[in-house]
DNA sequence: TCCTAATCGTTCTGATTAGAACTTTTTAAT
DNA sequence: ATTAAAAAGTTCTAATCAGAACGATTAGGA
């Protein structure tokens, strides 16, 4: 009944619950035959002129080296363009082409829906409760490395 | 303020506290020279005489084809052994090795005071809250799943 | 101006991931 | 006893992943 042994199984159902929608998303975004990083793509740089990589990475929470590989997969694809930046010649600025908005624009009101489908059940409140406790793990976790970090510090 | 533009962030969420966490696990792994599913299988299979992939990937949630790449890596490290299972002739027993043992007594403890670290500041109530939070969201999730598969039937 | 440090994106490596195809073995029905 | 279906693991493919190393560009200080 002590703390330490109840927060393996959070962990645990952490990693299903994470799992289970990754996979439950996955389904919708096949019929478009994209995967699901490619698809969060799509909709981060839909309804936007385009960004940089390191904007898209930051709302995507893909790591940079992961995210050029998925970009280069949606340029084959037709769905997404890079020009280089005006203002810095280091950056590049990603956008849609047509072909990415069609699929953007056809799909994205009906992916909500089906995600949505999910808290069909829910009462708001238990929404935010739900975040709320996520919210609390993340500056836990952000804070015990911090910690790590600044070990001799303070 | 509709439940449509909150779940989005919550999903964002999840996704960021659940890599967060991966992250923070794994620094302390690392100093065995170990990744963190190979890990989760030392840990499993820690104070047991063994068991199956099958069994293994139901304890991990590794999917049986990663789990057989998983388990020759720490095959080739000497910490897991594969043996026949007398029984069935399709299955296998994977146990620890001496080496196996030796590492998951030795770091176990500590792994989970360093997980534990990150629950100092809970009260039990907001742990078993995450906890509920979880496991509602999970069965949302597989509710969601059944109905789409016996999409005709009721 | 010059030079060092930081930033941006790409490339590379080793590992994990899901899912499908495949082999072997077992089970169940005939 | 025979055969079809199911189960267990392995193998394979394409993609993602984190992290490190790298080249190119920019920023800031001497």
């Amino acid at each position: 009944m002590t703390v330490s042994s109840t927060f393996p199984s959070v962990l645990r159902d952490l990693l299903r619950t994470h799992q289970a929608f990754l996979s439950y998303a996955a389904v919708h975004v096949q019929k478009f035959d994209l995967t699901l990083p490619q698809y969060d793509v799509i909709i981060t740089l839909g309804g936007t002129e385009g960004m940089t990589p390191k904007k898209l990475g930051e709302e995507t929470l893909i790591t940079k080296g992961t995210l050029t590989g998925v970009v280069c997969r949606l340029e084959d694809k037709g769905l997404v363009r890079r020009c280089a930046s005006a203002k810095d010649g280091r950056s590049q600025i990603i956008s849609l082409t047509e072909a990415g908005k069609d699929i953007y624009e056809r799909s994205y009101p009906e992916h909500l829906r089906y995600i949505g489908r999910l808290f069909d059940d829910y009462e708001s409140e238990e929404i935010g409760a739900l975040e709320a406790s996520l919210v609390r793990l993340y500056q836990a976790i952000a804070a015990a490395r911090n910690e790590e970090k600044g070990a001799g510090d303070d």
